[in-house]
DNA sequence: ACCGGCATGTAACGGGTTACATGATTTT
DNA sequence: AAAATCATGTAACCCGTTACATGCCGGT
């Protein structure tokens, strides 16, 4: 998804401005599966504008850039309809740290044990957030993200947790990867 | 991860052509937490032999281009193991799939629960991939990445199937999104 | 007959990230 | 006193994706 369609999903759901776009899109249940920043954003915005997707009034702001407050055209309903029906991609995941994990034998000793533990906590901290989002009122597509959501977290934090001592197991006995046979002489 | 470290961390484990670079990426584990393209890897094994991080040998095939064997060089070992002292970025996902849920309201009639079975369909595919792969002999990241991935995969096709209601009684009942106030006059 | 696997490479294109510029008010 | 929040915007940069070029062999 292109940054101009992020807009206009959040858009469709009422007016906001650039900042707010931002905040709405990284706090709500789509938080982990978008991401957009600021020079994304802004240009995004005034391409759309130049499309006639969304309009905005301007607020003056004291000791800040006027503040713009973004609307949805109808003609951007409808293309943000069209984008809609597109086949979506394949998700895709970047993570630095299984990638890491999975090279455990090339980090020095405890690094790995670090690198996992920052893992678990980091995704507890989304899980811990994402319980306290209020849905009260929400559409069914945002509960159903909010639930797979959900899963997905508690689902990571308990498989680090229970998939730990593989590495801690490496790090306490280096010179003897598996099996009893191969190197086992007598001291 | 830049495809480069990519490139050095599974050369780090033997050797092998871009090709196969690419096939051990997609095939493994890692599958879906990293991703190279050609387009990226050729370029990247070029600029790795030029800083001296990997040689190659060049053999010779009938009708295609000759295949160049890569081995990471000592310099490349430790190149490789400062990449990966750095602290590691947060993972992204990219859902497309999921943002187009999200908005579920705006889809055609149907075509929410198509999205959602293909989405599902889709980890399904990994998971068994996933399954079916031969752990016998690898190292503990190795099996714990595998491990973490298993988890992910079923929670989400888990909670897909657990949720999918939410979308099915948007589809049936289209006029009335909740409560019973509002709208609920004679006829 | 046609598609997928094997095998490398280049060039253009696209798009997001990062860094910078500006600055008051509120929170820690 | 320092840091985060609010608020927009530009420009350079990086780097990955896509498309193209080439071509044989095995399977359906």
């Amino acid at each position: 998804m292109d940054v101009k369609t992020l807009c206009l999903g959040v858009l469709s759901r009422g007016e906001a401005s650039g900042y707010e776009i931002k905040k709405q899109l990284e706090e709500g249940p789509l938080g982990q599966f978008c991401r957009a920043g600021f020079g994304s954003i802004y240009p995004a915005l005034n391409v759309l504008g130049a499309k006639g997707w969304v309009t905005w009034s301007e607020f003056p702001q004291n000791g800040r850039p006027d503040k713009k407050i973004y609307r949805i055209t109808e003609s951007g309903r409808q293309a943000f309809r069209r984008a809609l029906r597109r086949k979506p991609a394949a998700d895709r995941v970047h993570s630095e740290a299984l990638f890491m994990i999975f090279f455990s034998g090339y980090l020095d000793v405890g690094r790995a044990a670090d690198v996992v533990d920052g893992y678990a906590e980091a995704y507890r901290r989304i899980l811990d957030h994402t319980r306290q989002m209020d849905l009260a009122g929400a559409p069914a597509g945002c509960r159903f993200v909010h639930a797979v959501g959900l899963s997905i977290y508690e689902a990571i934090v308990a498989a680090v947790e229970r998939n730990r001592h593989l590495l801690a197991a490496e790090d306490g006995e280096p010179a003897m990867p598996r099996g009893k046979g191969k190197s086992g002489a007598v001291s």
